[in-house]
DNA sequence: TTCTTTGTGTAAAATTTTAACACATTTGTT
DNA sequence: AACAAATGTGTTAAAATTTTACACAAAGAA
C-alpha cells in the first residue's frame, strides 16, 4: 500500500534525519526507485520532508540544524550511532528504570526505544521531548542549568534531585575515550552528574563510537572498571577490545 | 571580496526563501556558478541555508514551510498570545530573574524575551529550549517528571530544587479562571509547582487570554490576592477588570 | 622575493532528476 | 459484470545539476 509506505518513509527520515535515494532503495527493495522519488515528492508537497540532491532530510532535522549549537555541523544521525543506538535498545525490558543522557548517541537511543512501560531518567531537554512522545514511557527530565551547546541540564543542585530517585540502568554515550583517561567530557558539572549516575545505577552501559577513541576531553566520567557493557561499532579496534573483555566487561 | 558575497547571499537567501543557482548567478554576474556553488557549500556547512537541487533555501523559509500545516493545530488564540506575550516581555528588566511556566503562552513569551543577561527558571521542556537560543541569557530547567500533554515537568521533588534557587519575579500563564475559583490548572502536581513558585517571587504576573474566563481546572494554584500584575487582551470584561483594581492589581 | 594558501574559472565526468510512455491495479459508475 | 477513469508503477532516454580535476591568479607569510 502507497499510504503505509509513504509514512514508513517519513518516520524513517524523522529517525535517521537525512536519508539519500539509494538508501531507501535498500528499505524498500520491492518498488522502483521512480516510485520512492515520487513518494517524496508528495511528502515534500504536504510540507513534511525536503528533498535535497541525492535524497530528502526531515523537516524536524532542518530545524535542529538550524539551532546549530545543538546539531554540531553536518553531524547528522550516522549509521554507527543509529546501529550502537538499536543495540543498546535491544537491552531494555519492561519495567526497567534507567537513565539517558542528552548527548546526540542518547537521542538516537531515545528514537529507538520501544514504547513499552520503563521509566527513564534523562538529563537531555531534547531527549526528554522525544520520550514524551511515547505513550506508555514514563519521563523524568533532571533539572539544573541548561548547557547550551548540547541542550543538557547540570547543576550541582542536580544532586538532590539523586537523592530520591532510583534506577537500575544508566546508559552514558562518551564524546570522548582513551585507555588511560577513560571516558570524559567537556563540562565538569556534566561529569559530575555522570558519576552520580554510575554511583546510583546497579549497572552501567556505555555507548561509545569509535570515532571517539583517543580523544580526551577535560573531565573524565568514568573509567574502564566503571562499566558494565560496552555498546560499540564494527571498527572498534580488536585489541583494545581485549582491555575490555579482560575486566569482564560486555562488548557488543 | 567572498565574505561579502556570502553573506550577501544569506541575506538574499534569508528575504527570498529560495534561489535558484541561475538566479543567483543573475545576481551575482561577475563570479562563476562554481563560484557561487561554493558559496553555497560554505553556507551549508555554517548551517545558514540547505542546498537543494537547483539552488538553496534559507532554514528560515524551511522552518516556515514545516510550521504551515501544524501552525493551525496550534493557532488557537495566538494572536492574542502573542500579544499578550509582548507586552509581559516589555516588563522584563536586565539583571533580573524569573521564573516562566511551560504552557503555550508561555513559550510565546519565550519567543519574546530580549536577549539580555537574565536568568530564567522554567519547567517547560520547549521554553528552555527556546531560551537556550539566546545567547545572554541563563536558563535553568526545573526538574521532575514529564507530562506528556504539555511538557512541562512537575514532581514534589521540584520542591528540592527552589530550596536553593531565587528569583523575584513569577510569570504564569493560567489555563482557567473564575473569580470564585481563582486560577487552577489540571494537575496537582502542576499546581504545587505554580504555588511553590508564588512563595518564591517577589511578585507574580499572571498572563490570561480571555478565552480561559470562565473555565474550571480541578486543582487552583492561585487567587486574586496572590498576584500583583495581570496580563491579558482587549476582550477582558470591563467589570471583571474592576475586581482586580480593586486589590490593587495592574491590568494591561 | 619565494613559497604557500586561498579563491577562482573551465570543461569533462559523474550523478541525479525529470519526462514520456506503457502497463497494471484500483475505484467508481452504470 | 462491464466499463471507464483514476491512480500507481516500472523502464527507458533525455535533461539538468553537481562534482571533480586541473590550471591559474591573487593574497599572505616566511
Amino acid at each position: 500500500m502507497r499510504k503505509d509506505r509513504i509514512e514508513e518513509i517519513a518516520e524513517l527520515l524523522d529517525k535517521r534525519g537525512k536519508l539519500t535515494l539509494n538508501q531507501l532503495d535498500t528499505y524498500f527493495p520491492d518498488v522502483s526507485q521512480m516510485t520512492l522519488r515520487r513518494d517524496l515528492l508528495q511528502l515534500e508537497q504536504a510540507g513534511r520532508i525536503i528533498r535535497v540532491r541525492g535524497g530528502a532530510m526531515s523537516v524536524k532535522e532542518v530545524q535542529k540544524v538550524s539551532n546549530e549549537p545543538y546539531a554540531k555541523k553536518t553531524a547528522l544521525h550516522t549509521d554507527e550511532k543509529i546501529r550502537i543506538a538499536q543495540k543498546a535498545a535491544s537491552l531494555i525490558e519492561e519495567n526497567c528504570s534507567l537513565f539517558i543522557d542528552g548527548g546526540t548517541t542518547a537521542m538516537c537511543l531515545a528514537k529507538e526505544l520501544p514504547d513499552i512501560n520503563i521509566h527513564v531518567f534523562t538529563n537531555g531537554l531534547a531527549v526528554a521531548i522525544e520520550l514524551a512522545q511515547k505513550k506508555n514511557l514514563n519521563v523524568t527530565m533532571l533539572g539544573g542549568q541548561v548547557m547550551k551547546e548540547n541542550l543538557s541540564t547540570a547543576s550541582p543542585v542536580a544532586k538532590s534531585y539523586f537523592e530520591n530517585t532510583n534506577f537500575e540502568l544508566a546508559i552514558i554515550s562518551a564524546s570522548a575515550f582513551t585507555p588511560e583517561n577513560g571516558f570524559s567530557c567537556g563540562s565538569m558539572v556534566e561529569a559530575d552528574l555522570l558519576k552520580m549516575a554510575r554511583r546510583k545505577a546497579k549497572a552501567m552501559y556505555m555507548m561509545l563510537d569509535s570515532s571517539k577513541i583517543g580523544k580526551i576531553m577535560p573531565h573524565t566520567f568514568a573509567r574502564l572498571d566503571d562499566i558494565d557493557v560496552l555498546i560499540t561499532d564494527d571498527e572498534f579496534p580488536a585489541d583494545l577490545k581485549e582491555q575490555f573483555l579482560e575486566r569482564d566487561i560486555v562488548v557488543m
